[in-house]
RNA sequence: GCGCUUGUGGCGGAAUUGGUAGACGCGCCAGACUUAGGAUCUGGUAUCUCCGAUGUGCAGGUUCGAGUCCUGUCAGGCGCACCA
């Protein structure tokens, strides 16, 4: 009988829908168990051979821990929107769902054939308006919240307070601000776009626009108008996530920076918590510490330095210089001081944000980011010429060049400020190394101690004053935090106020300068997160549409029964001639407020009939809360309810690919703590444990085109001339040596062209390890293993190919390998073959076999062998598997299962093992690599149920014991040659028969015995001395 | 520049708390069976000056003993990158 895979792999798929095998349902009488693999985006390409390397690593382990008797949750589906689709749409005009629905056709059709235990009954896709619903819902809900630190007083009382904050309904804001205004509202730590003042009065006074505007400054899901990535290639604004380099991630095109209004989330709110939330999972190190990277903590002072110098509006720009002079009445210690040549007495002072609090002394200029709001007040006329000038050309360089040369550039504002730790007067400088996004924008420089302020000192012909002691400062500046504080204040100066940091260590002076700033009321101890909030926008088609409409300019929400509020049809994906995103070219997009529905535009009468938003949302929105849905994802009623929640609680093991480290892996965890907030989520943290799995790189072939010619040279000669690699599809290339002819085929400008072989009359190719892609025609799709050598030769090789997180390129050459152990494995279970001629009367024998015994070889086998029971070394075999398995899964340390699955086998084959027991036993080790031949031998050794609920086998400790051990006997460390001992020598027994063996002798030989150090069962080192 | 991570045969990779380095597989070599072999089976396979010595990127250190621990250093991969 032959291990016909094909035949085995088709009827267990089959037998598996038939009988629902997957399906699952809450079981509270069983433990749960959540694996889940973030979903693909169904590209048009299809699955290669890297993408099922975390589906069989999560399939393994859901699996295994289904054998263990957990009830498994192990859900797939699809992140059906994205630009790809609509590229395609607007380039052949077809819908995307149509092509997005195909893709997902073809994936589906490719992952079935793998054979997972997917229950497919909980498919969710981001782009059914079933699914969406709940994203417009949570959107709506953020809409409608704001997030405090500590409740106010208009909030419920005895509500559970989260340490780092929590989202809170607006009402209570505006409660408050009804009351109060914003006084005493910076005591709750309420998360804000600007920190906006104004009374009570003000705020009841306000008309409806006004009011919604400044909510805007506060709500969770806000609209405001911030600089955002703006790719025209694909006209959308696109997240940070989403620009590399400068360009878009998707489709490569160039990103320049605009000013626009957007939806945003504020997730910066949630900065602290989601860095606190990294303690409390199980995550790779290099993950968590990319996300704190990304959230950017640091703990810093904010100081006020007044301004000393005339507005740019003083009559004389002549006279600014002199007008320094005139304001050293104004201290520090003197905030009430006159400000009269300021002009106003608001605004004559700036804030900056420094991580250096000790290096107040050694400050010798101020800078401002180009797009601060401070450089025109500071600007001084003489100086608007050149200031003008800079800011042009600070606006004409991209992103991109701003990343790639950071030449130190910048020009002087005509003004200083003074600082309020020397009295000096710190010329304030406008430049591009200072960005206006984070802190305050403005900083203080301190070149002796900070690279950056270093060069453009240098470059400027600053002054640079050490403060540390023994730090040369001639050719770099002193960067560390390390050292004993000196010169300030300088010994040679008169000191300004009362105040030393002197002989203090630099921690000891942060923490001397942050309580004197604090008592001293020029400024505070500040938290900065260089986190941003995140544009949650796109001027896209195939995206979730926002369930607002816009009521006399009042971004309204549309009412949540009305939910969801669905993709309109366009006829055509292109912006509209107006500049308007594709939804302009809508004509059904109108909310009708009376009658709850959408309608015509043309009804649009801004009196009950309204326009609707034209953005949709971007891919991270319907990516977010998709674990949430799978819980529950026919529920109409609820994202998911309360029980199911409780029950499934959160994702117990997440897999997925690292690229996803500051996206989706930072907006679902933002995403489920909003949710928390709100009591949907039972948990705080969505995914537990991460295992992100190495990528499959392909391996990638080139011919070697000499320039200028249609000639092609051999790899062995391509150095004798000026070539181009040319990539090489990976299928007309076998053992690196080219076919020619298909080659010709496959690039038919080439087909005159002339090869120059090598001397064995080859084309050898060049070849180079890199990412899996069409582009580099080195894709290798799954479906040719599979339909060559099975899924299970497939799963048990991607996985026998090392460790899951691991990366490591991809190569056939193992495979057989794989496949031959399989055989081997079919041979070996299927033996002795069926003494009845027919298979089918096999399975009768199982039960007319009990008479047989373990001492009667000779007995009538059946055909796995049932009759003889396991002796001491088939279960030794049998169970150090079983240990070594066991522990090995829960490790996802897959290839040395795989490993000791084989050397087992290799045993129990020379053993000639017949036992059931065995066979039962292996066939369930094997169910969560080869589920397909392991319900074959399940239901070859006559089970009539699934293997799948089989029980996992026990470990039995008594079976590995050994009579005897094996101990190396070493002299001073070297091992020299193995004795065998009874199970429990005593130490004292071993060292004498070790010193007394003959073969001691040579190596003892001139020296005297030290010492010996026995390790019990291991080793015995005899130390030597001369 | 900062952070994370990885360096072991011809190749992919194994090595609980420090305790026989190279499991398992590929490849290669030899043999068996064969009309045949890209089938199957058996044996061998780190290196060298081969009764011995040397070997886990490199240089030190701790230890009776180091791939494993410590210090420094080099190289590759990934992430962040003017974040004050």
């Amino acid at each position: 009988m032959e291990y016909n895979f094909r035949e085995i792999e088709q009827k267990w798929q089959q037998k598996w829908v038939e009988e629902k095998t997957y399906q699952v349902a809450e079981d509270k009488s069983k433990p749960k168990f959540y694996v889940l693999n973030m979903f693909p985006y169904p590209s048009g390409a299809g699955l290669h051979v890297g993408h099922p390397l975390g589906y069989i690593a999560s399939d393994i382990y859901a699996r295994f821990k289904r054998l263990q008797g957990y009830n498994v949750l192990n859900p797939m589906g699809y992140d059906a929107y994205g630009l790809p689709a609509e590229q395609y749409a607007i380039q052949t005009g077809q819908h995307p769902e149509k092509t997005t629905f195909q893709n997902i056709d073809r994936y589906r059709e490719q992952l079935d054939k793998i054979g997972f235990c997917f229950d497919w009954d909980r498919e969710v896709r981001t782009c059914a308006p079933g699914y969406y619903k709940w994203t417009q819902w949570a959107f709506q809900k953020m809409f409608g919240s704001f997030f405090s630190k500590s409740p106010l007083p208009t909030s419920p009382k005895g509500e559970e307070s989260h340490a780092a904050g929590k989202a809170r309904p607006i009402e209570e804001l505006v409660d408050f601000f009804e009351q109060k205004g914003t006084e005493g509202l910076e005591d709750f730590g309420v998360a804000q776009t600007e920190n906006l003042m104004f009374t009570a009065e003000e705020w009841n006074s306000w008309d409806e626009k006004k009011k919604s505007d400044v909510l805007m400054n506060y709500r969770i899901a806000f609209m405001g108008e911030t600089m955002v990535n703006w790719c025209a290639g694909l006209g959308t604004v696109l997240a940070n996530d989403e620009v590399v380099d400068g360009v878009s991630v998707r489709g490569g095109f160039p990103v320049e920076q605009k000013k626009m209004r957007q939806w945003c989330l504020r997730v910066s709110a949630y900065a602290q918590r989601l860095l606190d939330g990294l303690d409390t999972i199980e995550w790779s190190d290099s993950i968590k510490e990319t996300q704190k990277n990304w959230i950017g903590r640091s703990e810093g002072t904010e100081v006020q330095f007044k301004i000393a110098s005339p507005l740019p509006t003083s009559p004389k720009g002549e006279e600014s210089h002199a007008a320094c002079s005139s304001t050293e009445n104004l201290t520090a210690n003197n905030p009430d001081g006159n400000h009269s040549p300021l002009g106003e007495t608001e605004g004559a002072s700036f804030t900056i944000f420094t991580t250096r609090a000790d290096t107040m002394f050694g400050v010798t200029f101020m800078v401002l980011a180009p797009e601060s709001e401070l450089v025109e007040k500071v600007t001084t006329a003489e100086q608007k010429a050149a200031v003008e000038e800079y800011i042009k050309y600070v606006k004409g360089r991209t992103e991109r060049e701003r990343m790639i040369d950071h030449k130190v550039t910048g020009v002087f504002s005509g003004s200083y400020a003074i600082n309020p730790f020397t009295g000096e007067k710190n010329p304030i400088w406008i430049s591009e190394y200072v960005l206006a996004g984070y802190g305050t924008g403005a900083i203080m420089a301190v070149p002796a101690h900070d690279s950056r302020d270093y060069a453009f000192a240098k470059h400027f012909g600053l002054p640079i004053i050490p403060l540390i002691e023994g730090a040369d400062v001639s050719e770099e500046s002193y960067d560390a935090k390390e050292g004993i504080v000196c010169n300030s204040p300088r010994k040679d100066v008169k000191p300004y106020i009362d105040f030393s940091l002197n002989g203090l260590t630099v921690k000891e002076a942060i923490a001397a300068t942050k309580k004197y700033v604090k008592e001293a009321g020029i400024g505070r101890v500040k938290v900065n997160y260089r986190l941003r909030d995140a544009i949650f926008s796109r001027q896209r088609y195939w995206g979730e549409p926002f369930p607002v409409y816009y009521k006399n300019g009042i971004p309204t929400m549309i009412p949540e029964e009305c939910l969801p509020i669905e993709l309109p049809e366009v006829d055509k994906f292109l912006p509209t001639e107006t500049g308007e995103p594709p939804l302009g070219n809508a004509t059904v997009w109108a909310w009708d407020e009376v009658n709850k529905k959408i309608v015509e535009n043309k009804k649009i009468d801004n009196k009950t009939v309204f326009p609707i938003e034209l953005y949709t949302m971007p891919g991270f929105a319907g990516s977010s809360a998709y674990y949430l849905r799978y819980m529950d994802p026919h529920n109409d009623q609820a994202l998911v309810s309360k029980d199911a929640d409780e029950y499934w609680q959160n994702v117990d093991l997440y897999v997925g690919g690292s690229e996803h480290a500051t996206g989706h892996l930072i907006y679902s965890r933002f995403w489920n703590k909003f949710l928390f907030d709100l009591g949907v989520s039972c948990k705080e943290e969505p995914f537990q444990k991460l295992i992100n799995q190495g990528m499959i790189q392909g391996r990638s072939n080139f011919v070697y085109r000499i320039k200028d010619t249609n000639t092609f040279v051999t790899l062995e000669k391509k150095d004798q001339y000026d070539v181009t690699p040319i990539h090489v599809d990976v299928n007309i290339v076998s053992a690196d040596v080219l076919d020619v002819e298909a080659f010709k085929a496959w690039r038919p400008e080439y087909n005159t062209a002339e090869f120059i072989l090598n001397d064995e009359g080859k084309y050898v190719c060049g070849w180079a390890v890199e990412k899996m892609s069409k582009s580099m025609f080195n894709v290798v799709n799954p479906d040719m293993i599979v339909e060559k050598f099975g899924a299970d030769t497939l799963r048990l090789y991607e996985m026998f190919l090392g460790p899951v997180e691991q990366s490591k390129p991809w190569d056939t050459n193992g495979i057989d390998g794989c496949h031959r152990f399989l055989k081997k494995l079919w041979k070996f279970m299927t033996s002795p073959l069926p003494t009845s001629p027919k298979g089918e009367e096999s399975h009768a024998a199982c039960s007319s076999t009990d008479n047989q015994t373990a001492n009667n070889p000779d007995g009538n086998h059946s055909p796995l062998g049932e009759t003889v029971g396991a002796s001491k070394e088939e279960l030794k075999a049998l169970h150090t598997l079983i240990k070594k398995e066991t522990a090995d899964i829960e490790a996802f340390s897959y290839n040395t299962t795989i490993a000791a699955f084989m050397v087992c086998l290799n045993e129990l084959t020379k053993l000639k093992s017949e036992s059931r027991e065995v066979k039962e036993t292996l066939a369930i080790l094997l169910a969560p690599f080869c589920p397909h031949l392991a319900e074959e031998f399940w239901h070859l050794l006559g089970h009539t149920t699934t293997v799948c609920d089989a029980p996992w086998p026990a470990f039995n400790e008594d079976y590995l014991k050994e009579d005897s051990v094996k101990m190396m006997v070493a002299f001073n460390g070297k091992a020299r040659f193995p004795l065998e001992f009874p199970a429990d020598v005593t130490k004292e027994d071993a060292e004498k028969a070790a010193l007394e063996n003959p073969q001691s002798a040579k190596w003892m030989e001139g020296f005297t015995v030290a010492k010996v150090i026995v390790v019990p069962g291991k080793m015995i080192n005899v130390v030597l001395k001369k």
